[in-house]
RNA sequence: GCCAGGGUGGCGGAAUGGUAGACGCACAGGGCUUAAAACCCUGAGAGGGCUUUAAAAUCCUCAUGUGAGUUCGAGUCUCACCCCUGGUACCA
């Protein structure tokens, strides 16, 4: 039996507040505290599912409380209208895209409003009405004139599928973003947003943002910063150069040749000179062929030498070869890179694969801390070998324990004048330790630069040290001179007793490293050597001397591209672009504005854009423009259209603006914007370069356009996974709102888990149930208050507010619960406390508050009755008991009087029992006492 | 690989360096009922000890991924490692 029925009292709900307006924010009102609440608007797909109500339903949590508070909070809503699935439903079912998309809009408004949630209708936007897309094309045609919006022929990546170009955005792991293809590359000439421009501000003003980091962080990456510099290398007889983009300049002496991208513009005039001509076109082509899928799929190092064509390292005027190859991306940097094999792990393998030259230029340098330099002792520079035996029988190695230094190590000793390090190695292991019959493996990698006080010697030391590995062959020794035995004593340790606890080389674990998995780039920072006059240098400080010896330029490089808004799609905003005869772009003059997509189309994709098919169109053009004069026929990206729908909201019926200049200055930035996390390098990228550029053009009074940002979790299928429709797994939440109501529903999405954060939750029916439950308690308890007991709802009103300030309306409502818990053994309340219950209610279960706020004879609505003021004190808020440690332990706990002295407390924890056997008769040493937290006894 | 965020009962999750597990789900026992559902009450991290016909209170030990550390006191801070999730990746 339901104690009351949700179906009736949601309609009446929402009914009264729809007469009495109470939603409708006057954005002029200067009385009250604006605050900007935005949710992102949603895309009209026909159904709203259980993710639309966790985003809508719960946020709305938040815009009551505030409104409660007193302050006037703006809370709209709108759809962003434009896209794919309008055109692919068209498509397949011979429908108008229009018609399918206002059919899906009126039956989500429907849905929406049966949540309760308290958007402002009155501001809705939509982005495919013409007195909407008439602005984006107004923006777009000021950005067009400031040099914001340009055509350019670039590679573009082109979804053969969905027969569009798509933005690098919307590519994930190599497919498309939309629908899972594979996409491919293109030459085509397209229009760009120049996003790059506002690459370093992207960057900088995202630093104050009070947003997780997480979410900066991944913007950080996608804009992708990188120090570096610009290294011009010429070809040997001819006039072209080679520039190249390196973060690791100082490591130009160890490049030993260079690599192009296939499509590097230099490529073909470069391939006149080249013998092998046939063989590196064959390549290109291929390449071109892969999708970008293909091409990062196969981490296989590919690329083909262009005989006959060398170019000459700036650093050493020494001649190396160049190479295609498809590892390096023309997308990035120069689309050329100087290959330097020894710290570049692709470098690496394609110098392996292709037998070249691997130079060591940059060692690491280790400074010894447990021997460091001593102050006025001398400095001296040896090469040194570290002489390491393995004995094949035991799989022992041979180590030194010093007798008069508390040291144990690997045979060390220097390199003399005209010896190897295999050379040196084999004398110092004899020398030191008899052991003549040695098989020489190899020496381990590059040598390290070790600095440590060499106590044995007295001087401090900057040692170049090579590890050189050795089998024994058998144990026959020479003997060894009375000096060397004073000093050591050799003895044989297990594989894993080779640790830096026992051994005193600061390099032992890069030793060890080497020995296990060989030959490898060392691609960190170091020291220099074999780099002419910058040997001996630290490799950043080498970096820019060296930029500045060989002519380079000091840059900075960034990974995001421009963003390409060109679609060749059916169902978008027209790019307000026409052609001169010539062939030359004109912005559409904003009398002819909007610019209407024509409704003579044939929409199938056939690989040219749909609006080709328009003779409207072209018509159209010819008539204003004149004779020969053409259309533009792709459509915006419709992350154009919601780059600023936020704006617009402020002033949507505007005729004359895109939004009002004072409302903005008074609205903007948007306090709290609530989203999914998807859209963190997308959506929420671009709005902000796009706010930027209309602030940069005096458009908009801030430089962001969002102040704080929340992305909420996920929903997941009642069995743990990610709802989709292939997994049948999606729910549909009109059958829970029927069965249980909305309110509980909304509840239940609120108290799942922490919505200030992202994370993943099942959904669970019977979660759902126990929220109708708690509601039908608090109808019980409403209905049976007729007593006189007051319950304090103080403390309760207070945790309420901060909690859902932050967004954790899991604690809130478990705060609520809390409460009806104590008003329940306090059965019957008095009106007074049910009265203060519902309104702190009203926000979670906005339909039944309303009821029972009906019921009490309250006045109005209860979502205009003002939420309790707090003293935030009470927060603070201590019942007199508090726990008694001994040593930190928990032995009991006290009761005090909030006047009660250190003094007080003790004497009353000392005649607890179990704090008495715990003290064990012996005096506390310390006493710790934090009122109102913790007594601690410390014996 | 790199970057970020996490790891707490059977489950979702609480916990400004101060009584770990709030609140809820599921579970168990009891009440109401002819019975069931609903509802109400009670219990409960794991293990142990004492007492006892049995139980409870009480008490002890161990418990927030693992190991060290800082501190009177660590889920919370530091270091190392393991695992999970998300982002990103041939970005030079």
């Amino acid at each position: 039996m339901r104690t009351y029925d949700h179906q009736e009292i949601e309609k009446r709900a929402q009914e009264k507040w729809a007469s009495l307006g109470l939603y409708q924010a006057d954005l002029e009102d200067d009385s009250k505290d604006p605050y900007y609440l935005l949710t992102e608007f949603p895309y009209p797909s026909g159904d709203l599912h259980i993710g639309h109500w966790y985003a809508f339903a719960v946020t709305d949590i938040f815009a009551r409380v505030k409104r409660m508070k007193g302050e006037n909070v703006f809370f709209p809503i709108g759809f962003d209208a434009f896209g794919l699935p309008a055109e692919n439903a068209a498509i397949k079912n011979k429908l108008d895209p229009k018609e399918w998309t206002y059919k899906n809009m009126e039956r989500m408004r429907e849905q929406l409003r049966s949540m309760g949630a308290s958007f402002d209708w009155s501001k809705e936007v939509v982005t495919c009405e013409p007195s909407y897309y008439k602005w984006t094309q107004w923006l777009f045609v000021k950005l067009m004139e400031h040099g914001l919006a340009y055509r350019a022929e670039a590679s573009v990546k082109w979804c053969p599928k969905d027969q569009t170009v798509l933005a690098n955005e919307q590519v994930v792991d190599g497919c498309c973003e939309r629908c899972g293809t594979p996409v491919e590359e293109k030459w085509l000439t397209q229009w760009f947003l120049k996003i790059t421009d506002y690459a370093e501000r992207l960057l900088k003003d995202l630093e104050p943002l009070p947003w997780r980091e997480e979410i900066k962080e991944a913007q950080r990456a996608w804009v992708g910063k990188s120090e570096g510099a610009h290294i011009s290398f010429t070809i040997s007889g001819r006039d072209e150069k080679v520039k190249v983009f390196t973060t690791r300049p100082d490591t130009l002496f160890g490049a030993t040749y260079l690599v192009l991208a296939p499509e590097y513009p230099l490529v073909s005039p470069l391939l006149t000179s080249v013998s092998n001509k046939k063989e590196a076109e064959k390549y290109i082509d291929a390449t071109k062929k892969k999708t970008e899928r293909e091409r990062s799929e196969n981490k296989e190092k590919t690329g083909v030498k262009l005989e006959g064509v060398r170019a000459i390292n700036p650093a050493n005027q020494e001649e190396i070869p160049v190479y295609i190859a498809d590892y390096v991306l023309a997308s990035y940097g120069t689309g050329a890179v100087m290959a330097v094999p020894a710290h570049d792990e692709r470098d690496f393998a394609f110098a392996k694969k292709f037998d070249l030259p691997i130079r060591t230029v940059v060692v690491p340098r280790l400074v010894d801390d447990r021997n460091p330099h001593i102050e006025g002792k001398e400095l001296v520079h040896r090469k040194i070998i570290l002489g390491i035996v393995r004995n094949p029988k035991n799989g022992k190695f041979l180590a030194l324990t010093w007798k008069k230094q508390p040291w144990t190590t690997f045979v060390v000793g220097g390199i003399e004048e005209g010896e190897s390090p295999e050379q040196a190695a084999r004398r110092e292991i004899e020398e030191e330790t008899g052991y003549k019959n040695l098989r020489f493996i190899k020496v381990l990698g590059d040598p390290i630069q070790t600095e440590f006080y060499a106590a044995h010697k007295d001087f401090n030391r900057v040692a170049l040290d090579w590890p050189v590995l050795f089998e024994l062959e058998d144990e026959e020794k020479s003997e060894v001179s009375d000096e060397e035995k004073d000093k050591h004593e050799p003895t044989w340790v297990k594989r894993n007793e080779l640790t830096r606890e026992r051994f005193e080389h600061i390099e032992l674990d890069i030793v060890l490293d080497r020995m296990d998995n060989g030959e490898r780039a060392y691609t960190g920072a170091g020291v220099l050597i074999a780099s002419g006059g910058f040997d001996g240098k630290e490799s950043e400080e080498a970096k820019w001397e060296i930029v500045k010896a060989v002519g380079g330029e000091r840059t900075t490089n960034y990974r995001l591209r421009d963003w390409l808004v060109s679609r060749q799609r059916y169902w978008g905003c027209p790019i307000p672009v026409v052609y001169d005869p010539e062939g030359a772009p004109h912005a559409v003059p904003p009398e002819h504005l909007p610019w209407l997509l024509p409704t003579d189309v044939d929409f199938a994709p056939h690989g040219e854009a749909p609006l080709a098919s328009s003779k409207e169109l072209k018509k159209r053009v010819e008539k204003l423009f004149g004779k020969g004069w053409t259309p533009e026929y792709d459509t915006l990206d419709t992350f154009v259209d919601s780059s600023w729908y936020f704006l617009r909201y402020l002033d949507p019926k505007d005729e004359n603006d895109f939004s009002d200049k004072g409302l903005m200055k008074k609205w903007l930035p948007v306090d709290r914007y609530s989203g999914g996390s998807e859209h963190t390098t997308m959506h929420l990228l671009y709005a902000r370069f796009f706010h930027k550029a209309l602030s940069d053009l005096a458009l908009v009074p801030t430089a962001e356009p969002f102040n704080e940002r929340f992305n909420r979790g996920l929903i997941l299928g009642s069995d743990g996974q990610k709802m989709s429709k292939s997994k049948g797994n999606v729910l549909n939440p009109d059958e829970f709102v029927q069965k249980y109501g909305a309110d509980a529903v909304r509840l239940y999405l609120a108290f799942i888990g922490p919505y200030n954060e992202p994370g993943s939750y099942p959904w669970s029916l019977d979660g759902v149930a126990a929220m109708r439950k708690f509601i039908d308690r608090v109808v019980r308890m409403v209905e049976t208050a007729t007593g006189t007991t007051n319950v304090d709802s103080e403390f309760i009103a207070g945790k309420v507010k901060i909690d859902t300030e932050r967004f954790k309306f899991n604690t809130a409502i478990a705060a609520l619960m809390s409460h009806l818990n104590l008003c329940e053994k306090s059965k019957p309340v008095s009106i007074k406390t049910a009265r203060e219950f519902i309104i702190l209610l009203a926000p979670f279960a906005p339909h039944l508050a309303e009821h029972l706020w009906e019921q009490i004879n309250g006045e109005g609505s209860v979502h205009q009755a003002s939420w309790p003021v707090v003293n935030e004190e009470i927060l603070g808020f201590f019942n007199g008991e508090i726990a008694v440690q001994v040593n930190g332990k928990k032995r009991g706990s006290i009761t005090l009087s909030a006047d009660a002295t250190e003094a007080d407390a003790v004497a009353l924890a000392r005649n607890i029992a179990s704090v008495r056997t715990a003290l064990g008769g012996k005096e506390p040493q310390r006493v710790v006492y934090r009122p109102g937290k913790i007594l601690n006894l410390v014996i």
